[in-house]
DNA sequence: CCCCGTATCTCTACGGTGTAGAGCTACAGC
DNA sequence: GCTGTAGCTCTACACCGTAGAGATACGGGG
């Protein structure tokens, strides 16, 4: 019983936090959030569960890393661009990609850290929040205004992200279907809109929700804090009509 | 040892489930959402564990249910003002009030119910989303708009409160003074915003916030759904057909 | 009166959890 | 070859959610 004498397909070899992370994350995908625990972790890289605290203090942690990595390829903003609007659609949209690759993971990253005033705690965060702010300085927001927009914009897609995949179901049909005869039972006469509406209740489309909101927002602070033309209003518009998707 | 043989202070008369998940929220306000157990829920109720299995078929339930009993006073909206932004502000501030009456509870509020549509389950919240729908279709929202609105205004609403529990930690002082400590020894070269505004970003007004944000949205709901001053019905027909799909 | 069905609650037990603490094993450098 | 150390494992503990069977008390019909 040597040392390599038994290898698996590749399970072996060496192991680092970011390979033990990123296995987390796999079992977070492939059978949801509850099922994964130390133990389901250490079984799946092949080692003893004590083994996973050599890399992660505490589960916690394990947490905490899981929804850093998936936003880690988070694309910075492009500071020198006037078109803030542009910018910030970009940004909440590559959000949304990145988060919805991983659904069962979502309500980590709306929901982690916790306790940590501006969500930071990664040098990787604290670049998204820096270029942002320096984003809307430059387009001639003033700083407190920089910084209420930037939690405003990421107040929006947590939330956003949290009602879309809990919008979004494993089996779409049968759901909807199930959805849809339940509002038709309510009660007309205290329901009229409801017992009404299902199939526009029914046809959730969480990408153009997002576009909606953020043409609102952009919209918003427009009229409410750069009420100079920053930027051509009609092409942003128009760009925003081809989505991500 | 009869049925009335001993009493606690109030403990041994009759329970019910809205007592049991009373004495819930009562735990997760005072210690936090993680010493929440069955067993502690028992034995703060002077009961056995398997007792609250007679109220709750789960601990899921169960926190579904201290969810809902937060929200349960929640005011609905006057469908007959024709102030709707008055109308939904109102609606807002008194949402985010509930939810910080339970800090420890509010990522209960955003979270849950999980995998539901919309979030309906409770007829409770039914009537607030039916409600909301009124108002907004009565001030010349279309259908479509009116239901888009109520999702912008709920993510926000989530990601706001999330937000905002986040940056409250329970002891304000010492965490600002370690986060702006932390800020200050950035570099600077990297991050000349964040070493320099510390000041700005540990001064967090949740309140403030909020309603900024409902400015910026009430602004921009205006400029892009309603532009002109509202309800003559021909004319929110005809901006339908241009405006969702 | 007893008897019994039912509602309420308790007991016991099982398989799972996070993780503390001590111990094992294999290799690097002297 | 010896020793220190890095990586890993073993054992154990206290706690968890909850299934299933049993206790206990009570109201109503014989």
């Amino acid at each position: 019983m040597s040392t390599t004498d038994r290898f698996g397909p590749h399970s072996r070899g060496k192991i680092d936090r970011e390979y033990v992370v990123s296995a987390a994350l796999c079992i977070v995908d492939r059978t949801g959030l509850d099922s994964l625990s130390i133990r389901s972790l250490a079984a799946s890289i092949d080692r003893d569960p004590m083994t996973v605290y050599r890399y992660l203090p505490t589960k916690e942690a394990l947490l905490d890393a899981i929804a850093d990595s998936i936003l880690s390829p988070l694309v910075t903003v492009d500071v020198t661009d006037a078109d803030w609007q542009g910018q910030l659609r970009m940004f909440a949209r590559h959000y949304r990609c990145l988060a919805l690759e991983h659904p069962h993971a979502v309500i980590l990253l709306s929901t982690r850290p916790h306790r940590t005033p501006l969500g930071l705690g990664t040098t990787r965060s604290l670049r998204s929040l820096e270029s942002v702010l320096a984003l809307l300085i430059n387009a001639g927001f003033t700083a407190p205004e920089a910084l209420s927009t930037y939690r405003l914009l990421k107040s929006f897609l947590r939330g956003h992200l949290l009602s879309e995949t809990q919008e979004m179901p494993e089996n779409p049909d049968e759901t909807g279907d199930r959805l849809s005869l339940a509002l038709r039972r309510l009660p007309v006469d205290e329901f009229p809109l409801l017992s009404t509406l299902p199939p526009l209740i029914t046809a959730y489309d969480g990408a153009h929700e997002l576009e909606r909101g953020l043409d609102v927002l952009f919209a918003g602070l427009v009229r409410t804090v750069v009420p100079a033309e920053a930027v051509t209003p009609a092409e942003s518009a128009r760009k925003s009509a081809l989505s991500l998707e």
